[in-house]
DNA sequence: CCTTTCAGGGAAAAGGTTTTACAGATATCG
DNA sequence: CGATATCTGTAAAACCTTTTCCCTGAAAGG
C-alpha cells in the first residue's frame, strides 16, 4: 500500500516550499516563470495531484455538482445527463446523479445527502410542483438550477425547461388537419408541472380548432412503457369512439405500441398515435413514430452552462425555455 | 447565508462534549441509553448532519464510489446503472459516474479524478484489454470491481461479465438452424474484450456446423446506430453474397435496420438480422429483433455488491459469469 | 475498602489543502 | 544608492471530523 504523494513532497522535492507550490496549482500570478515551470515539472514527474478532499474542506468548494433527475432509466434523461457531464467535465468538475423516481421523499433525501458532500451546485428535476425544500436549500447559498419550468419564478432559482405547452399544440394541430378530432390524450401520473403544462396543451389546441374538451378522452398512467400497455387494455376494452392518441411521452406511446403490435391493432390504420419527446428509438419504430422533439442534449449543456455561471457569481436568475419541433414519421393517418 | 451546524454545535446544546457526540454518530457502544437519546434529539432539533468532507478526510474513506463506463449514452448501460445505483443507496453510498467513450486516454483522467476524490471503490467498464493501468490502482489498495472480462484472472480484481462466447453462438446456431451458412458479422472496433469474444464465438459457432469461415464476411464499426448504418451503406453496396446479418450489438443493428427502412430493404424477407444485449426498445421494433439478452440490472447489482463485501473486508475476488439468453422475435426467417 | 467496570470528558493529533499576514530576499529602476 | 516591485518562505489558522490516550467519577461487586 504505497503512501499518497502530498504538495509537501512535491515542495521538498522541488526545493520550495508548500505555500509556493500551492501557488502554482492554483495559477496565482506572482510566481516566477523558472520556478512555475520546475514545480509544474515535479509534480507530474511524482503524478501528484492535489486531494480534492483535502482542498473541499478547506476551500469549502467540493468541485462536485450534484444531479437529482426522475429516471435514470429513461432514455429521455440520457442526453441530458451526456450534456451536463461534458460541460462539467470541461469545468474540471465531477458529478453525483441521483435518482428521486419520482419521489418527493427520495428528492428530499438525495437533496441532504448532496449537501452533506457540499457539492457546490445542485441540478434537479423536481418531482413536484412544489418547490418549498428546494427554495430552502437556495436559500442557504447553494446554486440550484432546475430542469423544468418552476410554477412561480423565485428569484433565486435559475430554470431551463421545454415549452412543452405550444409542443403538444403544435401535435394536436396536425392532428386536427390530417383529420382528427376525437383524440385521446394520455397523461402521466406524476405530479410535477410538465403534466399540468401538456394538457393545458392539448385542451387549448382543442379550443382553438371549435373542437368540445371531453374529459372521458384523457386518460392518466405511469410514464412508462409498461404504463402506456396497461392504459391501452383500458382503453381499447372501453367503449370510446377516437381515430388518435396523443401520448405524455414517447415511452407511453411504445407501451401502446408494444400493445397494438401484440393484438393485431394496426397504426396508423387502426388509429394515429404522437408521442413526446423523440427518444433516441422512435424513428426505428413499428411504425416510426411521430412525435414531438425536445432538445435533450442542448438543454443539458444549457443548464449545465448557467450552473457555472451562478457558480462564477454571475448576473440574474435566467429562465430559458427551449421550443419543439414536430417530427413527422409514420405513425399519424390522414383521414381527410 | 447560514452557518452550518458542526459536531460543536450538538455538543454545546446536548451539554456534553464533541468526543461523546461523535461515538453516537458513529454508533460506539459504550454509551448509555438516556445521553444516546438526548444528543439523538438534539440532531434533529438542529437538523445536523455530519459534513461528509471532513469525515472522508479523517476517516480516510469517503463513501463515495466511482463508476466509469464507456458510454452514458447507451441504453444498455441504464439498468445497469440503476441496478448499481439502488445498491449503492442501500449502503448510503453516493456514485460519482463518469464517462470515458472508449478512449482509454480519458479512462486514466477520470480514475485519477476519482483517486483524488478518495472513493472507497470503483467499478469500471474498461475500455482496453490493457488493465495495467487499473491493476496499479488496485495495488494502491483501492477496490476495484470490472464490469467485463479481464483478460487475465489478476488476483486482486474481481469481476463481472457476461459469456459473452456463448451468446454469439447460440446466436449463429439459432440462424444455422433456419437455414443461414453466409452470416456476416459486424463487430465493434473498440478494445475491450468483448469484441475478441464474440468474433471468436462467431467462428467456433461457423466450425461446429462445418461452415467455413470467410473473413470477407467480417465487418467492423462503431457500436453506434450512426456505425451501423454508415457500415450497412458499405455492405450493401458490395456484391457480398449473404443472408443474414449478426451484429456486435442491438445499437449498430439499430442502424442497419434504419438503413434498410430508408432503402427499401425488407427485414427479415431479405436477408435476417440478429443484435446482441437485448436492449429497451428491441421489442418494438420494425421487425422486433432477435437478438441475445444480457441480464443488465442483475449484473449491475451484482457488481455493485460484489464491491460492497470487498470493501468490507471479505474474501477472495470471484469472477462471476452471466448467461445469455435467445430472444426469438421476428427478424430471422427460416429459409430452409 | 479495594478492585473492576462503565460512561463520559479533555486535549490533541491527524488528514491535506488553502489562506492570511508577514518577513526576507532579490531584482529593477530611476 | 535608495526606493520599489516582485518573488518566495515561514508559521499558523482554518476547514470538521475521527481517533488515540488518558483521566475522572461513579457505581457495582467482592
Amino acid at each position: 500500500m504505497e503512501k499518497r504523494i502530498t504538495i509537501q513532497d512535491v515542495a521538498n522535492k522541488a526545493g520550495t516550499s508548500k505555500r509556493t507550490v500551492s501557488r502554482v496549482i492554483n495559477n496565482s500570478p506572482q510566481v516566477n516563470k523558472k520556478t512555475r515551470e520546475k514545480i509544474l515539472n515535479v509534480i507530474s514527474k511524482l503524478n501528484y495531484s492535489p486531494n480534492i478532499i483535502a482542498r473541499s474542506l478547506s476551500s469549502k468548494t467540493s468541485k462536485t455538482i450534484g444531479l437529482i433527475i426522475l429516471d435514470i432509466y429513461s432514455p429521455f434523461f440520457s442526453p441530458i445527463i451526456r450534456g451536463i457531464e461534458s460541460i462539467a467535465e470541461s469545468y474540471n468538475y465531477s458529478v453525483v446523479i441521483s435518482e428521486s423516481k419520482n419521489s418527493i421523499e427520495s428528492e428530499k433525501k438525495h437533496l441532504n445527502t448532496l449537501l452533506d458532500r457540499m457539492v457546490d451546485g445542485i441540478i434537479i428535476n423536481p418531482a413536484t410542483k412544489n418547490l418549498k425544500h428546494i427554495e430552502k436549500v437556495a436559500n442557504m447559498g447553494v446554486k440550484i438550477v432546475i430542469l423544468g419550468r418552476p410554477e412561480i419564478y423565485n428569484i433565486n432559482i435559475d430554470s431551463v425547461y421545454t415549452n412543452e405547452f405550444e409542443g403538444v399544440v403544435k401535435a394536436i394541430q396536425y392532428l386536427v388537419d390530417c383529420g382528427h378530432e376525437k383524440i385521446i390524450f394520455i397523461n402521466g401520473n406524476i405530479e410535477n408541472l410538465a403534466v399540468s403544462y401538456r394538457l393545458k396543451g392539448y385542451k387549448d389546441a382543442l379550443k382553438r380548432n371549435d373542437i368540445s374538451f371531453n374529459k372521458d378522452l384523457v386518460f392518466n398512467t405511469d410514464v412508462t412503457i409498461k404504463g402506456g400497455y396497461t392504459i391501452s387494455d383500458k382503453i381499447f376494452n372501453s367503449n370510446q369512439d377516437f381515430t388518435a392518441i396523443m401520448c405524455f411521452n414517447d415511452m407511453i406511446a411504445m407501451g401502446v405500441l408494444k400493445y397494438c403490435n401484440e393484438n393485431r391493432i394496426r397504426v396508423p390504420e387502426d388509429f394515429s398515435l404522437v408521442g413526446f419527446d423523440d427518444i433516441f428509438c422512435t424513428s426505428l419504430l413499428s411504425p416510426p413514430l411521430t412525435t414531438i422533439q425536445q432538445q435533450k442534449t442542448a438543454m443539458g449543456e444549457k443548464i449545465a452552462e448557467l450552473l457555472f455561471n451562478k457558480l462564477n457569481n454571475s448576473a440574474d436568475p435566467s429562465h430559458i425555455e427551449f421550443e419543439t419541433n414536430l417530427i413527422i414519421r409514420k405513425s399519424v393517418k390522414n383521414i381527410k
